[in-house]
DNA sequence: CCATTTTTGTTAATTAAATCACATTTATAG
DNA sequence: CTATAAATGTGATTTAATTAACAAAAATGG
């Protein structure tokens, strides 16, 4: 009964976002509980996954009841720490960078880009949404100013490591790249890539393979 | 010795345009020959992982020498059919489609956004990077007329499952979302999810808990 | 208050992916 | 041509994630 200690797995921790998205909806169209064979539904998650990802985080649940979404979205809520705003640093203003910033995260709350960096002396200067955009040099004072918990990088792949090394130095350990060469990085320091170009291959080859 | 007929693991699969990048960068630094061991370096994968990789493919490498880079760019590059451009549509023209279409997958030839649609008539007609701006209710026609191998949406999650429907109906098979609410289609067809937000959430999230 | 139904949480079983370890093959140097 | 070194390809093992199966707990309905 008693919550585990076992290490969590990645992929329930991965899962998190998406349960706490769809929790809140819920909750704003007013339902109160919830049972892990209707989320699975919801969500395309298998209910015993369901179960045992809630299981990580404690005994959430009630037999022949469910488990009341009010608590969920507290306690994963507290998790993900949606109460502090989460400042973001954004690197790179170009097309995909502008779309990141125009956009910014309007539906989470929590996260916030506070400032965006470029190296093109024609973009420097302007601002987007309430962000002036500064010369990349700039960001080791901000980050001391400021609290940056995380970079989102659209810089192009030559450049990367050389951006990487200069944020990792700044004190930086949590990188979201676009570019999808890997880059050398200490232990400590966490990067993420998001490879559009990938994504798309995938998806054209996967539906190739599946009729095999 | 024969190339395996086992079924080829997801993860092999997935792991090929990062495989196919990388040694098109090799070739065109003029590197003729890789190893399994150097190229883990690069990509940061274990030289085991890729070998099994290779391995599924055929018998790619030889003992003693590695691996040809030609060949193996030539038998992937068949794979993720390089050499025949495969056609997107983007549907959702926005802040993030309009990034996506300027930017159309310039560094992948055989990648092309070829029309994109959206529902705001003030949109409509606009034309960007030669491809102009249509009602959404022209892609039936267009899928007719031309090749579209996939579709990339950034329609936001209360539309999609509508949108979707009407790709289904017009013979798409494979959908690249922006949009993280999973949405309901036959078998055959194949949605790719691609969550900005969770991307986000999951970066801070996992530097905070891997210092436990 | 008891019997029935529902639904959780978890042990056990399964499936999938990654890695180890090494026999085999090929290249290379003498 | 032979011996040595290098590197592959793959059975065997390990690790991780998912799913099945079910006992225990709580709710519901008479």
């Amino acid at each position: 009964m008693t919550p585990h200690n076992k290490k969590i797995p990645r992929m329930s921790i991965e899962r998190l976002p998406i349960y706490y998205r769809t929790l809140c909806n819920l909750a704003d169209n007013g339902y109160l509980r919830i049972k892990s064979a209707q989320l699975g539904k919801i969500i395309q998650i298998e209910p015993t996954t369901i179960r045992r990802d809630f299981s990580y985080f404690g005994d959430l649940g009630k037999s022949g009841y469910g488990y009341d979404i009010a608590h969920l979205i507290q306690i994963f809520g507290e998790i993900l720490e949606v109460n502090e705003t989460q400042g973001l640093a954004l690197i790179g203003v170009g097309n995909l960078g502008r779309a990141l910033l125009i956009n910014n995260f309007r539906r989470n709350p929590n996260l916030e880009i506070v400032s965006a960096y470029d190296a093109d002396p024609h973009v420097i200067g302007e601002t987007i949404n309430e962000v002036t955009i500064q010369s990349l040099n700039e960001l080791k004072e901000d980050s001391q100013t400021q609290a940056i918990k995380g970079v989102i990088s659209t810089v192009p792949s030559h450049a990367f490591q050389e951006v990487v090394d200069y944020l990792v130095a700044c004190g930086i350990t949590s990188i979201l790249s676009f570019a999808p060469e890997p880059v050398h990085v200490p232990k400590n320091v966490h990067v993420r890539y998001l490879d559009l170009t990938s994504e798309v291959q995938n998806l054209l080859l996967l539906s190739d393979i599946a009729e095999v």
